[in-house]
DNA sequence: AGAAGGAATGACAACGCTGTCATTTGACTC
DNA sequence: GAGTCAAATGACAGCGTTGTCATTCCTTCT
């Protein structure tokens, strides 16, 4: 049916292994006879066969992302990012959403890449921050890329993406700060996750800086989740001294918060301001828009998804001595009408 | 590393052929036999390996989901839907989201048909209303299943599964108008998209059947989009004659419906009724609640995958004749706040 | 008991590619 | 011009499975 690389060597006049050479930019290969086989495979559309590929080679070209997160907008803006660079590098990208508190997730991943043979894993939070899964792939040898919510590389392990959460907070709590609030609130997603930890001390860390006490009261936990901004804005205004700003977790629990402030008649921003985090493209149309921290999602999954594939050719080349530093992303500051008293 | 099928044999004290057989459920060996390499199958963990599977056989394991759609939670549900079904089967999944009006979206998608091997093809909309990317995939032999707009099949062609949209928007309007208005606008979304053009009809077919007038300056033409609800109702409600009621055609519209009503200080549902369709997760979110009509897609896409593969059996089998019937899914209504009088 | 015939099983060559190692080529040296 | 050696190329096996066809094993019937 289609071209194979038999028929693109005769097609070339060489040996099927120098047209193997060339699709695999070994570099050996001589200029001309490199345009031959070149213009054989053009003019055959020859594209070679995945399958016989990994069968033959000791690589395969097809990646995983193992991922736990009900937000929708952040997986799609995930695996436009991974499939970007996978379409550059002539990776394919299988998806595995799981649930990260199931008793075998661990069996489950291990099973997908036995399978499906993946060549490595992107994990996204939760997964990165488990122990025992990623003890369990290096184990096994398996390749994956971790993105953590953090500023530095802690050791010369395997590779990953920073998200330094922790200043974006600060800078979140530090506007409202400039906006006259000395009361600010903080509810929080779930307290496992690092993103949680890190953005509750850039908070924290943001008033310590400017001199304003910490209300415990004022630190509501809960989950990343509308839910939680709903209730938790009930239980911080029945306080018996109220906060005149909340800052949340994320979008969907400032959404929430948003839709509690409503229900009890309180006006944001006038009465009470309210920040987000992630940008989402609901924090756009919330009423009043939500003030946020802008975290490039497909960016960070891009470059994740590079560092993995650097990582599996240093592998294979051999020099995996040195490890690949990591870069760190710091989401921006957007401003809009929910904290925005002028 | 892992075990083989060789590995299996041996320890089955079969030949490998055997081995083959039981894997492919092919039905013809004895049971004692079958006993035996079952036993050694699980004793070895032993997983097919997928890329010698398909090199060496005439079908691949892979489906493709080609989409262009932008709306986060509809990808998302869908992809859940389409992998439950794909893991039950063996099946793998690989996503290829798209801009259906790039000028070389046939070659891309054929492209990635090609080097993938993909067995087939799931498409939403609104690629299975383009005809030229399904004659293409026809003239290459490419299997496919389409998620419609519809609710009959129309010819013995490809494998399809039918979402009544018309019904369910007869369902909503017929709600509204039993809420007692009258005067009902209407928010299109992208007019070539069949389930705008369905919407509509239901939405007018339950108008004449109620024996109300048609406003033509009711309905407002648009995208699926945020923006087009803000938009249009600035235009509904600059009208002369203003509609009490309005019926968004999907819930993004509606959530901007809402933000445009609140902008102006129109409050909902007490001056206007807004409906939305498709209950997305946001339509719990938005103040007040919205009306609209759930649309399990997780259902459609593990219908329309089973479908698929299922037909990718007959055509193996070679009873190929007789089509499968499609089946229509019928979204239902949900009677939230944003259309509650009372 | 022997023949016949279908059911169960096996041997072996593919599938399209890459790894290994052998061979050829060509540039450079003396 | 012969010798040397690295660069370029090629021959061939093997990756783990399935398809084809041959063989063996039962059952059933005479």
């Amino acid at each position: 049916m289609s071209a194979t690389i038999k028929s693109v060597a005769e097609h070339a006049g060489v040996s099927i292994k120098t047209v193997s050479r060339v699709i695999n930019n070994e570099g050996t290969v001589k200029p001309d006879t490199l345009a031959k086989v070149q213009a054989a495979i053009d003019e055959l559309n020859y594209k070679p066969n995945k399958a016989a590929r990994d069968l033959a080679g000791r690589d395969n070209f097809v990646l995983g992302y193992v991922y736990d997160n009900p937000n929708a907008y952040y997986i799609i803006d995930m695996q436009k990012g991974i499939l970007n660079e996978c379409r550059a590098n002539g990776y394919e990208l299988l998806i595995h959403p799981c649930d990260a508190s199931s008793r075998d997730i661990i069996q489950e991943i291990l099973g997908m890449v036995d399978s499906a043979r993946l060549a490595g894993l992107i994990l996204s939070p939760p997964l990165p921050e488990m122990p025992e899964v990623l003890s369990a792939l290096d184990e096994k040898g398996v390749r994956y890329v971790r993105i953590l919510s953090g500023s530095e590389a802690l050791e010369n392990g395997p590779p990953c993406v920073l998200v330094n959460d922790y200043q974006a907070a600060y800078q979140i709590t530090e506007h409202l700060i400039q906006q006259g609030h000395r009361d600010i609130g903080f509810i929080a997603g779930e307290k496992q996750h690092n993103s949680t930890i890190e953005r509750q001390k850039g908070f924290a860390a943001a008033l310590a800086a400017h001199d304003l006490p910490q209300h415990p009261e004022f630190v509501i936990e809960g989950t990343y989740s509308f839910g939680t901004g709903v209730e938790s804005i009930e239980k911080l205004l029945t306080l018996p001294h109220i906060p005149t700003a909340v800052f949340a977790c994320n979008d969907e629990i400032a959404a929430g918060a948003l839709f509690g402030a409503r229900m009890r008649g309180v006006d944001v921003p006038t009465t009470l301001a309210i920040a987000g985090f992630e940008n989402s493209p609901f924090s756009r149309q919330t009423f009043p828009p939500l003030t946020t921290a802008s975290q490039p999602t497909d960016q960070i999954a891009q470059r994740a998804t590079s560092t993995l594939i650097q990582s599996l050719k240093a592998r294979k080349l051999g020099n995996d001595k040195q490890p690949i530093p990591a870069h760190v992303f710091v989401p921006e500051l957007v401003v809009r009408e929910s904290t925005n008293r002028s």
